[in-house]
DNA sequence: TTGACACTTGACCGTCCAGTCAACTATAAT
DNA sequence: ATTATAGTTGACTGGACGGTCAAGTGTCAA
């Protein structure tokens, strides 16, 4: 009970990275435990499955992100279209840092886990595109605030702040594939220029 | 040697569908010998490992699909733009039907291997992204003679096609995620409004 | 007819997998 | 002091994995 908390974030923390930099079949929970420094009994205390484990890496990720540099991307006191292009340089410099760390572009967990899983697990999958929800209206409110300042040209903002999203999800993937995080750098701009309606 | 490219064939068939709509880490030899219908040993006459199946599997998928509904789509005869959305139109298609078929969509077989294999086979991945390189220039040939034939303003067509290509992903991914191919008819048409340089 | 070779069979190998379990320890409430 | 319970240990299960192999069978060329 009292270093047990501290046993669970260590298992949370092994298995959040190497979910992200390999996959999710490929890392067993062996391997986690080995790294948390426990035994396979301990692990499924804390865990019924390796699904339970998984989805509370997802939500343990997404808050992390969202109140990390999420928040900080699209902080109200900025311009809103400058929110959308902080986020952008964010995703690209979280890229290249973890490349020169780990040598391989880990790309973005929520999306390795939706294109891995999705048609194998529908709890899984629903998890993720709440996670996505989540982000999809951070950009829709940008949207909304540049318009209404008369930034941009009138637009659905909904659709708008989807297609951006699936936009930033192929550049990571195309960044990934080339293990080249400049891939985004090359490409983020454009994002200004999509638009729908 | 008289059934044996049967043989390899359906080895082939098996593994290229197995894989799209799984993963290539979920589908095991056995299960590919048990579609054929034949016995491992005669799997590892044709394929002396796993990872050259799926190097073969990616070979005979891209080949399909790049002389399939690829090459419809980049019908020389048609304006080189209506090519770019006759191509978002196939792809819209062709997992609404995958969906209809097999009540999930698949996505992108190229796509989903760029983020299951990516950090661990650099040999996966560098001809992942010889295919990626052929579909970039399709967009890239009928973004440069849109220009010379005046249907849209100079832009540089390399980095556009390869936004392009990056943002059909994106959209696959979401459609994946959500389960739903009109996904891809909403966002789809916003990929003529991307534009770099 | 013989030999070479493409192809096939099915048993087998060692390893790893997710998950189980009975027994143990440490802590905290009564 | 007793009991309940949270946490931990490490051996264990049954099955799946990728891959190997010796022993075949069928076909063709010489």
């Amino acid at each position: 009970m009292t270093i047990a908390i501290n046993t669970r974030d260590r298992i949370l923390e092994a298995a959040k990275s190497r979910f992200h930099s390999r996959s999710y079949a490929d890392v067993g929970i062996k391997e986690i435990c080995d790294t948390a420094l426990i035994q396979k009994g301990s692990f499924y205390h804390f865990f019924p499955s390796k699904q339970d484990l998984v989805l509370a890496v997802i939500d343990e990720f997404a808050t992390e992100w969202a109140e990390g540099f999420v928040a900080e991307a699209f902080d109200p006191s900025l311009p809103p279209m400058e929110r959308i292009s902080y986020m952008i340089d964010a995703a690209y410099y979280w890229q290249k840092s973890a490349k020169e760390k780990h040598g391989k572009i880990p790309g973005c967990l929520f999306g390795n886990l939706v294109l891995e899983v999705s048609t194998k697990d529908d709890v899984l999958r629903a998890r993720l595109n709440a996670v996505f929800a989540q982000a999809k209206s951070r950009f829709e409110e940008a949207l909304n605030e540049a318009m209404e300042r008369g930034d941009i040209a009138p637009l659905n903002s909904k659709l708008t702040a989807e297609a951006m999203l699936a936009y930033l999800e192929g550049m990571i993937l195309f960044a990934k594939a080339q293990n080249d995080p400049e891939v985004l750098y090359r490409l983020g701009p454009a994002i200004m220029s999509l638009r729908i309606e």
